[in-house]
DNA sequence: CTTACACCTGTGTCCAAGACACAGGCCAAG
DNA sequence: CTTGGCCTGTGTCTTGGACACAGGTGTAAG
Protein backbone atom coordinates (compact mmCIF):
# COMPACT_ATOMS: atom_id res chain seq x y z
CA UNK A 1 0.00 0.00 0.00
CA UNK A 2 1.25 3.35 -1.01
CA UNK A 3 0.52 4.82 2.15
CA UNK A 4 3.05 2.13 4.01
CA UNK A 5 5.31 2.88 1.60
CA UNK A 6 5.29 6.39 2.40
CA UNK A 7 5.69 5.57 5.79
CA UNK A 8 8.47 3.32 5.49
CA UNK A 9 10.57 6.33 3.36
CA UNK A 10 9.51 8.45 6.43
CA UNK A 11 11.32 5.68 8.80
CA UNK A 12 14.05 5.75 6.17
CA UNK A 13 14.35 9.33 6.01
CA UNK A 14 14.42 9.12 9.72
CA UNK A 15 16.78 6.45 9.87
CA UNK A 16 19.18 8.51 7.34
CA UNK A 17 19.02 11.62 9.42
CA UNK A 18 19.95 9.56 12.38
CA UNK A 19 23.14 7.88 11.10
CA UNK A 20 23.89 11.91 10.15
CA UNK A 21 24.12 12.52 13.86
CA UNK A 22 25.45 9.03 14.74
CA UNK A 23 22.61 7.46 16.24
CA UNK A 24 20.48 3.91 15.26
CA UNK A 25 17.30 3.98 15.96
CA UNK A 26 15.10 1.61 16.13
CA UNK A 27 12.32 2.10 13.74
CA UNK A 28 9.87 0.49 15.77
CA UNK A 29 10.50 3.44 18.39
CA UNK A 30 9.98 6.02 15.32
CA UNK A 31 6.67 4.71 14.79
CA UNK A 32 5.51 4.73 18.26
CA UNK A 33 6.41 8.49 18.72
CA UNK A 34 3.65 8.87 16.41
CA UNK A 35 0.91 6.04 17.10
CA UNK A 36 -0.61 4.28 14.21
CA UNK A 37 0.53 5.61 11.65
CA UNK A 38 -0.23 9.21 11.78
CA UNK A 39 1.97 11.85 10.14
CA UNK A 40 2.19 15.54 10.64
CA UNK A 41 1.26 18.57 7.95
CA UNK A 42 4.95 18.82 6.55
CA UNK A 43 5.92 15.07 6.17
CA UNK A 44 2.03 14.81 4.38
CA UNK A 45 3.06 17.67 2.06
CA UNK A 46 6.13 15.69 1.54
CA UNK A 47 4.59 12.60 0.46
CA UNK A 48 2.16 13.80 -2.25
CA UNK A 49 5.22 16.34 -3.45
CA UNK A 50 3.07 19.38 -2.44
CA UNK A 51 3.99 22.40 0.11
CA UNK A 52 2.39 22.43 3.57
CA UNK A 53 0.62 25.46 2.76
CA UNK A 54 -1.53 22.70 0.07
CA UNK A 55 -2.31 20.76 3.24
CA UNK A 56 -3.16 23.37 5.50
CA UNK A 57 -5.65 24.80 2.46
CA UNK A 58 -7.44 21.30 2.00
CA UNK A 59 -7.78 21.07 5.79
CA UNK A 60 -8.87 24.48 6.01
CA UNK A 61 -11.76 23.58 3.92
CA UNK A 62 -12.39 20.44 5.23
CA UNK A 63 -11.75 18.16 2.37
CA UNK A 64 -8.90 16.68 5.15
CA UNK A 65 -10.23 15.91 8.50
CA UNK A 66 -7.08 15.28 10.36
CA UNK A 67 -7.32 14.32 14.45
CA UNK A 68 -5.89 16.46 16.64
CA UNK A 69 -2.98 15.56 19.32
CA UNK A 70 -4.81 16.21 22.45
CA UNK A 71 -1.42 17.55 24.06
CA UNK A 72 0.02 19.62 21.93
CA UNK A 73 -2.59 20.75 19.26
CA UNK A 74 -1.13 19.16 16.43
CA UNK A 75 -2.93 17.56 13.40
CA UNK A 76 -2.27 14.10 12.91
CA UNK A 77 -3.15 12.95 9.42
CA UNK A 78 -4.65 9.33 8.37
CA UNK A 79 -3.87 6.91 5.93
CA UNK A 80 -7.45 8.23 4.90
CA UNK A 81 -6.53 11.43 4.70
CA UNK A 82 -3.08 10.27 2.38
CA UNK A 83 -5.48 8.35 0.30
CA UNK A 84 -8.10 11.53 -0.20
CA UNK A 85 -5.02 14.30 -0.54
CA UNK A 86 -3.92 11.89 -3.60
CA UNK A 87 -7.30 11.63 -4.71
CA UNK A 88 -7.58 15.30 -4.52
CA UNK A 89 -4.58 16.00 -6.90
CA UNK A 90 -5.55 13.06 -9.45
CA UNK A 91 -8.65 15.19 -9.88
CA UNK A 92 -7.08 18.48 -10.04
CA UNK A 93 -4.93 17.22 -12.93
CA UNK A 94 -8.03 15.98 -14.66
CA UNK A 95 -9.05 20.05 -14.34
CA UNK A 96 -11.45 19.81 -11.52
CA UNK A 97 -12.28 22.58 -9.23
CA UNK A 98 -11.69 22.48 -5.75
CA UNK A 99 -15.46 23.12 -5.30
CA UNK A 100 -16.27 19.88 -7.96
CA UNK A 101 -14.01 17.94 -6.16
CA UNK A 102 -16.00 18.23 -2.59
CA UNK A 103 -18.94 17.51 -4.25
CA UNK A 104 -17.57 14.40 -5.70
CA UNK A 105 -16.30 13.53 -2.21
CA UNK A 106 -19.72 14.27 -0.43
CA UNK A 107 -21.15 11.63 -2.76
CA UNK A 108 -18.21 9.30 -1.93
CA UNK A 109 -18.52 10.13 1.53
CA UNK A 110 -22.42 9.15 1.24
CA UNK A 111 -21.39 5.39 -0.43
CA UNK A 112 -22.90 6.96 -3.45
CA UNK A 113 -20.96 6.15 -6.70
CA UNK A 114 -19.57 9.69 -7.69
CA UNK A 115 -18.95 8.19 -11.37
CA UNK A 116 -22.49 10.07 -13.02
CA UNK A 117 -21.45 13.43 -11.17
CA UNK A 118 -17.99 12.61 -12.24
CA UNK A 119 -18.75 12.24 -16.10
CA UNK A 120 -20.56 15.27 -16.21
CA UNK A 121 -18.52 17.80 -14.61
CA UNK A 122 -15.59 16.80 -16.90
CA UNK A 123 -17.72 17.79 -19.91
CA UNK A 124 -18.38 21.30 -18.54
CA UNK A 125 -14.60 21.39 -17.47
CA UNK A 126 -13.22 19.84 -20.83
CA UNK A 127 -15.94 22.19 -22.13
CA UNK A 128 -14.29 25.52 -20.69
CA UNK A 129 -10.57 24.28 -21.26
CA UNK A 130 -11.42 24.22 -25.12
CA UNK A 131 -12.92 27.70 -24.52
CA UNK A 132 -10.01 28.75 -23.15
CA UNK A 133 -7.61 26.79 -24.92
CA UNK A 134 -8.99 28.61 -28.33
CA UNK A 135 -8.31 32.18 -26.41
CA UNK A 136 -5.01 31.14 -25.27
CA UNK A 137 -3.89 30.07 -28.78
CA UNK A 138 -5.33 33.47 -29.86
CA UNK A 139 -3.48 35.78 -27.87
CA UNK A 140 -0.47 34.10 -28.62
CA UNK A 141 -0.78 34.23 -32.27
CA UNK A 142 -1.91 37.89 -31.87
CA UNK A 143 1.19 38.63 -29.42
CA UNK A 144 3.61 36.60 -31.63
CA UNK A 145 2.82 38.33 -34.80
CA UNK A 146 3.16 42.00 -32.54
CA UNK A 147 6.34 40.92 -32.41
CA UNK A 148 7.20 40.62 -35.56
CA UNK A 149 6.08 43.39 -36.72
CA UNK A 150 7.29 45.27 -34.05
CA UNK A 151 10.76 44.12 -34.94
CA UNK A 152 10.68 46.15 -38.53
CA UNK A 153 9.47 49.61 -36.50
CA UNK A 154 11.35 52.44 -34.59
CA UNK A 155 11.00 53.27 -31.05
CA UNK A 156 8.52 56.90 -31.10
CA UNK A 157 7.74 59.61 -28.79
CA UNK A 158 4.14 59.96 -27.41
CA UNK A 159 2.46 62.75 -29.08
CA UNK A 160 -1.11 63.81 -27.97
CA UNK A 161 -3.30 61.43 -29.67
CA UNK A 162 -0.96 58.75 -29.92
CA UNK A 163 0.34 57.19 -26.61
CA UNK A 164 2.25 53.77 -28.29
CA UNK A 165 2.35 53.71 -32.21
CA UNK A 166 3.26 49.92 -31.44
CA UNK A 167 0.08 49.33 -30.07
CA UNK A 168 -2.33 51.70 -31.31
CA UNK A 169 -0.84 50.97 -34.77
CA UNK A 170 -1.07 47.17 -34.15
CA UNK A 171 -5.23 46.94 -35.14
CA UNK A 172 -6.84 44.17 -35.35
CA UNK B 1 -11.45 61.51 -34.91
CA UNK B 2 -13.05 58.78 -33.69
CA UNK B 3 -14.32 60.62 -30.44
CA UNK B 4 -15.86 63.05 -32.48
CA UNK B 5 -17.78 60.42 -34.19
CA UNK B 6 -18.78 58.67 -30.83
CA UNK B 7 -19.71 62.00 -30.03
CA UNK B 8 -21.54 62.34 -33.70
CA UNK B 9 -23.25 58.97 -32.55
CA UNK B 10 -24.65 59.86 -29.22
CA UNK B 11 -26.03 62.66 -30.26
CA UNK B 12 -28.15 60.65 -33.15
CA UNK B 13 -29.15 58.48 -30.06
CA UNK B 14 -29.98 61.20 -28.37
CA UNK B 15 -32.43 62.26 -31.30
CA UNK B 16 -33.53 58.78 -31.75
CA UNK B 17 -34.52 58.70 -28.48
CA UNK B 18 -36.31 62.00 -28.10
CA UNK B 19 -37.84 61.08 -31.39
CA UNK B 20 -39.33 58.22 -30.00
CA UNK B 21 -40.79 59.88 -27.39
CA UNK B 22 -42.04 62.78 -29.78
CA UNK B 23 -39.63 65.54 -28.92
CA UNK B 24 -37.27 66.89 -31.49
CA UNK B 25 -34.27 68.35 -29.97
CA UNK B 26 -31.67 70.58 -31.54
CA UNK B 27 -28.30 68.67 -31.48
CA UNK B 28 -26.45 72.22 -30.35
CA UNK B 29 -28.51 72.13 -27.69
CA UNK B 30 -27.77 68.70 -25.98
CA UNK B 31 -24.21 69.33 -27.03
CA UNK B 32 -24.61 72.25 -24.44
CA UNK B 33 -26.22 70.64 -21.81
CA UNK B 34 -22.78 68.95 -21.13
CA UNK B 35 -19.94 71.10 -22.18
CA UNK B 36 -17.24 70.48 -24.54
CA UNK B 37 -17.77 67.23 -25.38
CA UNK B 38 -17.93 65.64 -21.96
CA UNK B 39 -19.25 62.25 -20.90
CA UNK B 40 -20.95 60.15 -18.48
CA UNK B 41 -20.36 56.90 -17.48
CA UNK B 42 -22.33 54.81 -19.11
CA UNK B 43 -21.73 56.51 -22.51
CA UNK B 44 -18.25 56.34 -22.35
CA UNK B 45 -18.76 52.60 -21.68
CA UNK B 46 -21.03 52.23 -24.47
CA UNK B 47 -18.37 53.81 -27.32
CA UNK B 48 -16.11 51.49 -26.70
CA UNK B 49 -17.95 48.27 -26.07
CA UNK B 50 -17.21 47.98 -22.23
CA UNK B 51 -19.32 47.93 -19.15
CA UNK B 52 -19.89 50.97 -16.96
CA UNK B 53 -18.10 48.81 -14.53
CA UNK B 54 -14.96 48.56 -16.75
CA UNK B 55 -14.87 52.46 -17.11
CA UNK B 56 -15.40 52.60 -12.76
CA UNK B 57 -12.72 49.92 -12.25
CA UNK B 58 -10.34 52.10 -14.81
CA UNK B 59 -11.08 55.12 -12.93
CA UNK B 60 -10.77 53.78 -9.33
CA UNK B 61 -7.37 52.40 -9.75
CA UNK B 62 -6.51 56.41 -11.46
CA UNK B 63 -5.91 54.88 -15.41
CA UNK B 64 -8.61 57.28 -16.19
CA UNK B 65 -8.84 60.62 -13.95
CA UNK B 66 -11.90 62.12 -15.41
CA UNK B 67 -13.24 65.48 -14.03
CA UNK B 68 -16.04 66.38 -11.82
CA UNK B 69 -19.03 68.42 -12.40
CA UNK B 70 -19.23 70.61 -9.24
CA UNK B 71 -22.92 70.53 -9.11
CA UNK B 72 -24.10 66.84 -9.40
CA UNK B 73 -20.46 65.04 -8.72
CA UNK B 74 -20.81 63.33 -11.53
CA UNK B 75 -17.27 62.42 -13.43
CA UNK B 76 -16.97 63.89 -16.79
CA UNK B 77 -15.00 62.10 -19.07
CA UNK B 78 -12.86 63.83 -22.01
CA UNK B 79 -11.50 63.12 -25.43
CA UNK B 80 -8.21 62.44 -23.23
CA UNK B 81 -9.99 59.92 -21.49
CA UNK B 82 -11.41 58.50 -24.39
CA UNK B 83 -8.17 58.19 -25.70
CA UNK B 84 -6.24 56.45 -23.24
CA UNK B 85 -9.10 53.28 -22.31
CA UNK B 86 -8.93 52.68 -26.01
CA UNK B 87 -5.86 52.71 -25.39
CA UNK B 88 -5.60 50.43 -22.68
CA UNK B 89 -8.09 48.09 -24.12
CA UNK B 90 -5.79 47.75 -27.12
CA UNK B 91 -3.14 46.80 -24.79
CA UNK B 92 -5.50 44.12 -22.81
CA UNK B 93 -6.06 42.51 -26.51
CA UNK B 94 -2.74 42.23 -26.34
CA UNK B 95 -1.91 40.21 -23.02
CA UNK B 96 -0.51 43.18 -21.18
CA UNK B 97 -1.53 43.11 -17.61
CA UNK B 98 -3.13 46.20 -16.10
CA UNK B 99 -0.11 46.82 -14.13
CA UNK B 100 2.05 46.74 -17.41
CA UNK B 101 -0.30 49.48 -18.69
CA UNK B 102 0.03 51.94 -15.78
CA UNK B 103 3.85 51.41 -16.36
CA UNK B 104 3.43 51.91 -20.34
CA UNK B 105 1.64 54.75 -19.23
CA UNK B 106 3.20 56.67 -17.10
CA UNK B 107 5.94 56.85 -19.20
CA UNK B 108 3.94 58.30 -22.19
CA UNK B 109 2.98 60.89 -19.65
CA UNK B 110 6.09 61.83 -18.94
CA UNK B 111 6.94 62.32 -22.56
CA UNK B 112 9.38 59.49 -22.71
CA UNK B 113 8.69 56.76 -25.09
CA UNK B 114 7.41 53.69 -23.69
CA UNK B 115 8.35 51.62 -26.68
CA UNK B 116 11.31 50.14 -25.15
CA UNK B 117 9.20 49.26 -21.87
CA UNK B 118 6.85 47.66 -24.13
CA UNK B 119 8.96 45.92 -25.82
CA UNK B 120 10.29 44.07 -22.82
CA UNK B 121 7.13 43.57 -21.28
CA UNK B 122 5.47 41.60 -24.59
CA UNK B 123 8.60 39.50 -24.35
CA UNK B 124 7.93 38.68 -20.89
CA UNK B 125 4.08 38.07 -21.40
CA UNK B 126 4.61 36.31 -24.65
CA UNK B 127 6.85 33.74 -22.43
CA UNK B 128 4.00 33.28 -19.58
CA UNK B 129 1.72 32.52 -22.37
CA UNK B 130 3.23 30.56 -24.28
CA UNK B 131 3.76 28.33 -20.97
CA UNK B 132 -0.20 28.75 -20.20
CA UNK B 133 -0.81 27.43 -23.85
CA UNK B 134 1.17 24.40 -22.91
CA UNK B 135 -0.26 23.75 -19.85
CA UNK B 136 -3.64 24.27 -21.51
CA UNK B 137 -2.90 22.05 -24.71
CA UNK B 138 -2.01 19.38 -22.21
CA UNK B 139 -4.63 19.63 -19.75
CA UNK B 140 -7.23 19.22 -23.36
CA UNK B 141 -5.65 16.52 -24.19
CA UNK B 142 -5.58 14.76 -20.53
CA UNK B 143 -9.50 15.45 -20.19
CA UNK B 144 -9.78 14.24 -23.91
CA UNK B 145 -8.10 10.98 -23.32
CA UNK B 146 -10.21 10.62 -19.51
CA UNK B 147 -13.56 11.14 -21.54
CA UNK B 148 -12.67 8.67 -23.69
CA UNK B 149 -11.33 5.98 -21.46
CA UNK B 150 -14.20 6.34 -19.35
CA UNK B 151 -16.72 5.92 -22.02
CA UNK B 152 -15.78 2.33 -21.89
CA UNK B 153 -16.10 2.10 -17.99
CA UNK B 154 -18.68 1.27 -15.73
CA UNK B 155 -19.81 3.78 -12.77
CA UNK B 156 -18.44 1.88 -9.51
CA UNK B 157 -19.69 2.41 -5.63
CA UNK B 158 -16.25 4.09 -3.16
CA UNK B 159 -15.07 1.25 -1.20
CA UNK B 160 -12.43 1.74 1.46
CA UNK B 161 -9.42 2.48 -0.65
CA UNK B 162 -11.26 3.71 -4.03
CA UNK B 163 -12.99 6.72 -3.96
CA UNK B 164 -13.79 6.93 -8.05
CA UNK B 165 -12.01 4.51 -9.71
CA UNK B 166 -12.38 6.40 -13.17
CA UNK B 167 -9.73 9.49 -11.49
CA UNK B 168 -8.07 6.90 -9.77
CA UNK B 169 -7.32 4.29 -12.28
CA UNK B 170 -6.39 6.92 -14.30
CA UNK B 171 -2.96 6.88 -13.75
CA UNK B 172 -0.58 9.40 -15.91
C1' DC C 1 -45.90 68.27 -7.22
C1' DT C 2 -45.03 63.77 -6.71
C1' DT C 3 -43.74 59.48 -8.15
C1' DA C 4 -41.17 56.27 -10.72
C1' DC C 5 -37.19 55.10 -12.77
C1' DA C 6 -32.82 55.31 -14.67
C1' DC C 7 -28.58 56.92 -13.74
C1' DC C 8 -24.80 58.53 -10.78
C1' DT C 9 -21.43 58.35 -6.58
C1' DG C 10 -17.99 55.92 -3.35
C1' DT C 11 -16.96 51.94 -0.92
C1' DG C 12 -16.77 47.13 0.14
C1' DT C 13 -16.83 42.44 -1.08
C1' DC C 14 -16.41 38.41 -4.23
C1' DC C 15 -14.16 35.18 -7.43
C1' DA C 16 -9.71 30.39 -7.34
C1' DA C 17 -6.36 28.02 -5.34
C1' DG C 18 -3.39 28.41 -2.75
C1' DA C 19 0.93 31.55 -1.01
C1' DC C 20 2.57 34.31 2.44
C1' DA C 21 2.57 36.68 6.95
C1' DC C 22 2.15 36.90 11.79
C1' DA C 23 1.75 35.95 16.69
C1' DG C 24 2.23 32.58 19.70
C1' DG C 25 2.99 27.57 21.30
C1' DC C 26 5.81 23.02 21.11
C1' DC C 27 9.95 20.43 21.09
C1' DA C 28 14.64 18.69 20.60
C1' DA C 29 19.76 19.73 20.30
C1' DG C 30 23.66 22.15 22.06
C1' DC D 1 18.45 28.39 28.53
C1' DT D 2 18.63 29.47 23.97
C1' DT D 3 18.21 28.56 19.27
C1' DG D 4 15.89 27.03 15.51
C1' DG D 5 12.52 24.36 13.26
C1' DC D 6 8.03 23.00 13.18
C1' DC D 7 3.26 23.59 14.56
C1' DT D 8 -1.35 26.23 15.24
C1' DG D 9 -5.21 29.46 13.65
C1' DT D 10 -6.28 33.50 11.35
C1' DG D 11 -5.95 37.16 8.04
C1' DT D 12 -4.54 39.05 3.81
C1' DC D 13 -2.77 38.98 -1.04
C1' DT D 14 -3.00 37.76 -5.94
C1' DT D 15 -6.40 39.43 -11.33
C1' DG D 16 -9.58 42.22 -13.62
C1' DG D 17 -13.22 43.45 -13.12
C1' DA D 18 -18.46 42.17 -11.42
C1' DC D 19 -21.80 42.87 -8.16
C1' DA D 20 -23.96 44.95 -4.08
C1' DC D 21 -25.47 48.66 -1.33
C1' DA D 22 -26.81 53.12 0.51
C1' DG D 23 -27.78 57.37 -0.85
C1' DG D 24 -27.93 61.41 -4.22
C1' DT D 25 -29.54 63.29 -9.01
C1' DG D 26 -32.24 64.11 -13.24
C1' DT D 27 -36.26 63.78 -15.85
C1' DA D 28 -40.69 62.23 -17.94
C1' DA D 29 -45.33 60.98 -16.72
C1' DG D 30 -49.43 61.19 -13.92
Amino acid sequence: MDFLSGLELMIDSYQGKEQIFGVNLNPAIVRLSCEEGCVKVIEMARRLGVTADTVRFYTRIKILKPGKNKANGYREYSEKDYNRLRFVLSARQLGFSVEDIQEILNHADKKKSPCPTVRRLIDQRLNETEQRFAETLQLRERMQQAVVEWSQKPDKVPTGHMICHLIEEFAQ
